[in-house]
RNA sequence: CGGGCCGUGGCGCAGCCUGGCUAGCGCGCUUGCUUGGGGUGCAAGAGGUCGCGAGUUCAAAUCUCGCCGGCCCGACCA
């Protein structure tokens, strides 16, 4: 079995490592669907605890909505409805009998949170309104991809809404640049957060923000989205306010959203063909401690002393595992816990003790080293910052050798079509394209699409001065092009 | 819905072209002993409507037809 998580074969292994992509027998399973194994799930409560707490400390508080929204609710929104039709889950019978207004299945929330905002807001004076739900959610897509796309799968949607326009914009960049920090500072994925055209915004909003990141095989990955919904849903749904001057005004509004599709990204990003390697900051494990010993003598030295280690480490906010399982051999032990992707893997046998040290193994570069147990915990803390930071410097190194210019489509044509023979193979290519309303159909002849507009600093340290479409402006940045999942 | 590939114990596959005895292999699993610095070794064992249906034949996992399902590439999309 190829286990290279570098092109789409990756899917073999992982959905062993991490999380069971089983497309069962539809009779009993939904197919596309995914089920989360302990493993996988584990990342993912790391994820959400660090989104979590982020959008508290901005203001925002959880609430719950239903997943069951009236079919009329979808069709309020024009482009919204349009948007989402062909994807949509419909309940027609409940409690044996046909439904006179079928419901459809969440493909997300806009819709019955704005309804629900109508009966909330009346004054400016209970805005702004900065809500979040965690949730699942179903879109019946026509392909699923394990992880990348599936037909229901786990998200957290913010929605809020404000006085002015002003202020919703910033709420909408506030909330890129938090998913863009999560993605590089937690997940060590460097990330190019942009605008997207009008032709790739979500359906319903006036615009979307997003956060793209590069797979190790080249291909983009929309990894974040953050909308600017302007007065849309405010007037679908009525949500109206009084202003201190006394008039009648619709609120503007912004959602945003990251789902489990990043637990993919973060896979593709960082994994190597012996399984996972998950940066420290979301690895359940930190690190595991092999203890080895031949003779029953040895035994009780060497679990004690790994005990202590452990605890050390523990004192030290990590979290370890002493694998003393007596069934497998220490070889095993290692390749069972490098596949999982633990950080550091911690060899501790007799030979160590007599020498008062243990031997530290780094996940992501397999090197070895000699490490005394005197105040190991707080070194090896230390350790593991380093480690994110490396991860994510080797991974900003594969984007930026990845990424080329250009300034013509007839260029970022030459530039991507190669890759096209080599399965899997994708590159972004910055391009300073010239106004062009055709912009996004004329990539998409070359399979490729317009990832965003990048804003603010330059994720390859350049200022732009390109120019592509923004829905109908000119925006004096370059456009990131490339092949996408 | 178009193009390509595939369906054989839990997982991964061989066998099919050229029909033939009791359908094999690796991993995993169970039991026992053994072993331990990178997947220990040995022994015994459990586990199968060969996707479904029809046809050809003395005989079908194998050939023919139909159906169902899956994967990959597109269209759609987080």
């Amino acid at each position: 079995m190829s286990i290279t998580p570098r092109n789409e074969d990756f899917a073999a292994w992982y959905q062993d490592v991490v999380l069971q992509g089983d497309m069962a027998e539809p009779a009993e399973v939904v197919k596309g669907c995914m089920v989360i194994r302990p493993n996988g799930y584990a990342v993912w409560e790391r994820l959400q605890a660090d989104l979590d707490r982020r959008f508290k400390e901005t203001g925002h508080k959880n609430v719950y909505f239903p997943m069951f929204i009236p079919e009329s609710f979808l069709r309020k929104e024009a482009e919204h409805v349009e948007g989402f039709s062909p994807e949509l889950a419909v309940v027609t019978i409940a409690g044996g009998k046909k439904l006179e207004e079928p419901y459809v299945v969440r493909p997300t929330s806009e819709t019955i949170i704005g309804h629900f905002f109508a009966k909330w807001i009346q004054s400016y004076r209970d805005l702004p309104l900065l809500y979040n739900q965690w949730a699942n959610v179903v879109r019946w897509e026509l392909r699923t991809r394990m992880f990348l796309r599936t037909s229901e799968f786990l998200w957290q949607e913010g929605h809020t809404a404000h006085a002015s326009e002003e202020e919703a914009r910033e709420e909408a960049v506030r909330m890129l640049h938090v998913y863009g920090d999560v993605a590089e500072q937690v997940m060590a994925m460097p990330v190019i957060r942009g605008v997207k055209t009008r032709a790739e915004k979500f359906a319903g909003a006036a615009r979307s923000f997003c956060i793209e990141a590069m797979m190790q095989n080249g291909l983009a990955l929309q990894a974040g989205t953050s909308h600017e919904l302007g007065q849309n849903f405010g007037k679908a749904f009525n949500v109206q306010y009084q202003s201190k001057e006394g008039k009648l005004e619709y609120v503007w509004q912004t959602s945003w959203g990251v789902s489990t599709r990043l637990i993919g990204g973060l896979i593709m990003t960082h994994s190597d063909d012996k399984g996972l390697v998950l940066p420290p900051k979301l690895a359940p494990v930190k690190a595991a401690i092999v203890p080895i010993y031949r003779k029953d003598t040895d035994k009780g030295t060497v679990l004690e002393t790994a005990s202590r280690i452990a605890g050390d480490l523990r004192g030290a906010g990590m979290e370890v595992e002493v694998d003393a399982r007596e069934e497998h051999s220490p070889g095993h032990k290692f390749f069972y816990w490098e596949r999982l992707g633990v950080p550091l893997t911690i060899e501790l046998g007799p030979r160590d003790i007599a020498a008062g040290q243990c031997v530290v193994k780094r996940r992501d570069l397999g090197t070895k080293e000699p490490m005394g147990l005197e105040g190991i915990g707080a070194r090896l803390a230390e350790g593991l910052e380093r480690m994110q930071g490396e991860l994510l410097e080797a991974a900003r190194g594969r984007l930026r050798a990845n990424t080329v210019e250009a300034e013509t489509l007839e260029e970022v044509k030459e530039i991507l079509t190669p890759a096209t023979a080599e399965k899997g193979g994708g590159k972004f290519v910055m391009a300073y394209i010239k106004d062009d309303p055709e912009c996004d159909a004329k990539v998409k002849e070359f399979r490729a699409s317009v990832r965003c507009i990048p804003v603010g600093d330059d994720p390859l340290g350049r200022e732009g001065e390109g120019r592509c479409v923004v829905t109908g402006e000119t925006v004096g940045k370059r456009s990131v092009i490339a092949k996408a999942y």
